[in-house]
RNA sequence: CGCGGGGUGGAGCAGCCCGGUAGCUCGUUGGGCUCAUAACCCAAAGGUCGCUGGUUCAAAUCCAGCCCCCGCAACCA
C-alpha cells in the first residue's frame, strides 16, 4: 500500500475562515478522498498556528488571554471544515505539547549543531506593527501600514545560518523536476535563489513578546513564529522516527497557496536540511481567488464566507471551486458564476441524467436491475468514453488538476446523455420483442451511475454517495470497484430525483453590478428597499483621530479615522462646513465597506454619514458615546 | 529595467511545457425528443488566439521586442 501524506498550512487564528482557507481545504481534501479510493495509505493533517504578535494583540483586544483566544479561533476553524464535510485525519495546533516538544527538540539538535548564533540586528520599526522594515518597504521614511515614523532599534536575537545552505538548496531544486509545482512556482522559488540568502532570525525577545515557544537554550527569548509553525508537518506525526514519521514523512506533500511560497519553497527545505530531516517529497502550489474580480479584502467588505456559500447552495460550492480554478492560476469567484456552474453542470447534466436514468430503470426495468443482453456498438462507446474518463482523471489527479479530471468526468455524462436519447429506451419499452435491447440499456445506464458513483467521490462525495445509494451500492467507495460489468442484476433501484434542484436565474439577476456612486439612482421616498439590501452597507462608529484639509480642494477633508481594530483614511466633502480641528475626537458614522475611491489622489477607504438641509450640513454622531468600530444599525 | 501572472468568438475560461484543420461552458438562432429538474439531443451563427518581427514546410503554441491589465515584495489561502 502506498503511503500518502498530504498537508495544508496551519492557518493563523488572527481572523476567521474565508474562501481562500477553504479553497485550500476543498482542494486537499478532494486530493485525499480520491488517494483513499485508489487505496493509498492517506493521512491529512490540516490545523491553526497560534503563536506570534497579531494573535497577542487580538486577544489584548478581544480582552482574553491569548489561550482563549487562540481556543476560540480554532474552533471556529474546527467546525467550519466540519460543515464543509472535510475529512482531516488530524488537527494540530502549534499551542499543542506535542507540538512544542518536537519544535524544542529541533531547536535544541540546531543549537548543539552549531546551525544557530547569537546575533545583533538592527533596522528600522514600527511600534503599531510591532515589526522592522526593509529599505524597500519603507515609504518616504514611513511605516507603509501606518504612515508613522520609524524608529531606528537593535535587537539581539538567534539567526538560523540559513545563507550556508544556498547553493545547496539550488541544486537539490534543480535535480528535483517535480518538486516544486506548478513549475511556474519552481521557477520563481528558483528566482529567490537568485539573490544571496540571509540568516533567518529565528527568536523574538521575551520582554518584546510572551506568546511562543521560548527557546530550550535561551528561555528569555521565544521562538519566531514561522520558525515554529513550519515544524506542524513533522510535529503532528509524532515522535521524530516513530511509527507514524516512518510511514507518512517520507511521502510528505504541502499544499499552500502562491503567498506562503518563500518560507515553504526555501526556509523549510534549509530547515529540514539542517535538521537532519529530508526534504518534503512535494510542494503544490494553488493560486488565489478573486471577488467579482477584485482582490478580496475586509475594507473592501467582498470577504466570501464559506459557511454562508456551504448553507446556500452545499455541495455546489465545492464544485465550483475544484471545477472554475486552474490549478496554479488565480481565478475570478462570484455567485453569478458559481449558479450558472451548479445549473448547467449540476442540476441539467448530472442531476437530470441520475433522474432520467433512476426514472427509466424504476418504470421500465421494474425497479431492479435486469441482465444486460447482446452489447451493440452504442455501449461499447459508454464504456470506452469511461475508461477514457478514469485515466484522463487519474493523469489529472497527479497533477492537482481538478479542473481536467471533472472535464474529463463530464464527457462521459454527455455521452451518457447521448446514449439515452438514441438508444430511446422508452420507445423500447413499447415492444416486448426488443426487451433483450431495453434491458442492457438500462443496465448500462444503472452501471454507468454505479461507477460513476464511485469516480466523483472524491468530488462530491455526498452526492455521489446518493447515486450509488440509488443503485444499491453500499459501503466505502472504492476505485477498484468501478470496474465495467460488477454491477448483480437484480439489485434493487431507486428513483432519485432532484440530486441538484436548479437555482432559478430571477434571483441572480436582481444582483445589480455596483454602480460608481455618481450612476446610483437617489432614493426615492416611496421606493423601498428589502431589509437584505440594507443589511449589505456596513455602517460603523469611527473616531476621528486626525483631520487636515486637502490641499487645493476647497471642499474635501482628509480624515484619519479609528475602527478599533484599524484606522483608515477617508476622505468627506464637508471643508465648506467642519474646520478640520472641530472634527478631532469626534466619534462618527461611516460607511465601513464601500468601495475604495480616490479623491484629489487621496484614496478613500468609506464614506462619512452627514445630513444637510438648505445648504446646512451636520455630521452624525452618536447619541451616546459607543466605542470605535461599533457596529451601527 | 524588483518578481510573477494574464491578454483566445458577446461573457467567462481551457489549450501553450511536448508546434500540425481553434475547444469548453454560458448566451443567441433553428430543429428533434418526451424517460428526465422548462431539463436532454442535433444543427447554425460568431474568433486576423494583444501588437510587431523572427525560427519553421507549418506558430495560439517556440524566440525577440513592444503595448495593456492584475497580483506579490517575511506573517492575507
Amino acid at each position: 500500500m502506498t503511503a500518502f501524506y498530504l498537508t495544508t498550512p496551519i492557518y493563523y487564528v488572527n481572523a476567521t475562515p474565508h474562501l481562500g482557507h477553504a479553497y485550500t481545504m476543498i482542494l486537499a481534501d478532494a486530493m485525499t478522498r480520491y488517494r483513499k479510493l485508489a487505496g493509498d495509505d492517506v493521512w491529512f493533517l490540516t490545523g491553526t498556528d497560534e503563536h506570534g504578535d497579531k494573535v497577542a494583540r487580538a486577544a489584548a483586544q478581544a480582552g482574553v488571554s491569548p489561550s482563549e483566544y487562540a481556543d476560540h479561533i480554532a474552533g471556529v476553524f474546527w467546525e467550519t471544515w466540519r460543515e464543509l464535510g472535510i475529512g482531516n485525519d488530524d488537527f494540530i495546533r502549534t499551542t499543542e505539547p506535542r507540538h512544542q516538544r518536537v519544535v524544542q527538540q529541533i531547536l535544541q539538535k540546531l543549537w548543539d549543531a552549531g546551525e544557530i548564533y547569537f546575533g545583533k540586528y538592527g533596522g528600522q520599526y514600527c511600534f503599531g506593527c510591532e515589526r522592522f522594515y526593509t529599505e524597500k518597504e519603507i515609504v518616504d521614511g514611513k511605516c507603509p501600514d501606518h504612515q508613522t515614523p520609524l524608529t531606528y532599534i537593535e535587537e539581539e536575537n538567534y539567526f538560523f545560518k540559513m545563507s550556508k545552505y544556498q547553493d545547496w538548496l539550488v541544486r537539490f531544486i534543480e535535480d528535483r523536476p517535480r518538486l516544486i509545482r506548478p513549475e511556474r512556482y519552481r521557477n520563481e522559488v528558483l528566482g529567490f535563489l537568485r539573490e544571496p540568502l540571509l540568516d533567518l532570525s529565528i527568536s523574538r525577545p521575551r520582554a518584546r513578546l510572551t506568546w511562543g515557544i521560548p527557546l530550550p537554550f535561551d528561555d528569555r527569548f521565544v521562538t519566531y513564529v514561522w520558525f515554529d509553525a513550519l515544524i506542524n508537518y513533522v510535529s503532528a506525526l509524532g515522535e521524530i522516527d516513530g511509527e507514524r514519521y516512518r510511514t507518512f514523512w517520507p511521502h510528505a506533500r504541502h499544499l499552500i497557496g502562491k503567498d506562503i511560497l518563500k518560507p515553504h519553497g526555501v526556509y523549510w527545505p534549509c530547515m529540514l536540511q539542517a535538521a537532519g530531516i529530508p526534504v518534503y517529497a512535494e510542494l503544490d502550489v494553488h493560486g488565489y481567488w478573486t471577488v467579482d474580480g477584485q482582490k478580496m479584502s475586509k475594507s473592501l467588505g467582498n470577504v466570501v464566507e464559506p459557511l454562508a456559500m456551504q448553507e446556500k447552495y452545499g455541495e455546489a460550492f465545492r464544485y465550483f471551486l475544484l471545477r472554475e480554478s486552474v490549478f496554479g492560476l488565480d481565478s475570478d469567484f462570484s455567485e453569478d458564476a458559481l449558479v450558472t456552474r451548479l445549473n448547467a453542470d449540476l442540476a441539467n447534466d448530472l442531476g437530470n441524467l441520475v433522474s432520467r436514468a433512476t426514472t427509466l430503470l424504476v418504470n421500465f426495468g421494474g425497479g431492479a436491475v435486469p441482465a444486460a443482453g447482446p452489447l451493440t456498438a452504442a455501449e461499447e462507446e459508454v464504456r470506452n468514453a469511461f475508461a477514457k474518463a478514469r485515466a484522463d482523471v487519474e493523469a489529472a489527479m497527479d497533477e492537482f488538476a481538478f479542473h481536467r479530471a471533472l472535464t474529463s468526468l463530464w464527457e462521459v455524462l454527455a455521452v451518457l446523455n447521448r446514449y439515452v436519447d438514441a438508444t430511446q429506451p422508452w420507445q423500447l419499452a413499447r415492444d416486448p420483442g426488443r426487451r433483450p435491447r431495453l434491458d442492457t440499456v438500462l443496465y448500462t445506464l444503472a452501471e454507468a451511475l454505479r461507477t460513476l458513483g464511485i469516480v466523483l467521490a472524491p468530488f462530491l462525495p455526498l452526492a455521489a454517495a446518493k447515486i450509488r445509494d440509488a443503485v444499491g451500492e453500499r459501503g466505502e467507495p472504492r476505485l477498484a470497484d468501478a470496474a465495467w460489468g460488477r454491477l448483480a442484476p437484480g439489485t434493487p433501484v431507486r428513483k432519485l430525483s432532484g440530486l441538484f434542484p436548479r437555482v432559478e436565474t430571477e434571483a441572480t439577476a436582481k444582483r445589480a453590478p455596483a454602480l460608481p456612486a455618481s450612476e446610483v439612482a437617489p432614493a426615492t421616498s416611496g421606493s423601498r428597499i428589502t431589509v437584505n439590501d440594507f443589511g449589505r452597507v456596513e455602517l460603523r462608529v469611527a473616531e476621528v483621530v486626525a483631520a487636515e484639509a486637502v490641499p487645493k480642494s476647497r471642499k474635501l477633508l482628509r480624515l484619519t479615522v479609528s475602527l478599533g481594530t484599524e484606522t483608515r483614511t477617508v476622505v468627506a466633502g464637508i471643508a465648506e462646513h467642519y474646520a478640520p480641528a472641530d472634527l478631532l475626537g469626534k466619534k462618527v458614522v461611516i460607511v465601513a465597506n464601500l468601495e475604495a475611491a480616490k479623491l484629489m489622489g487621496i484614496e478613500s477607504n468609506g464614506m462619512v454619514l452627514a445630513g444637510s438641509a438648505d445648504g446646512r450640513l451636520a455630521v452624525l454622531t452618536p447619541d451616546r458615546d459607543l466605542p470605535p468600530g461599533a457596529s451601527v444599525k
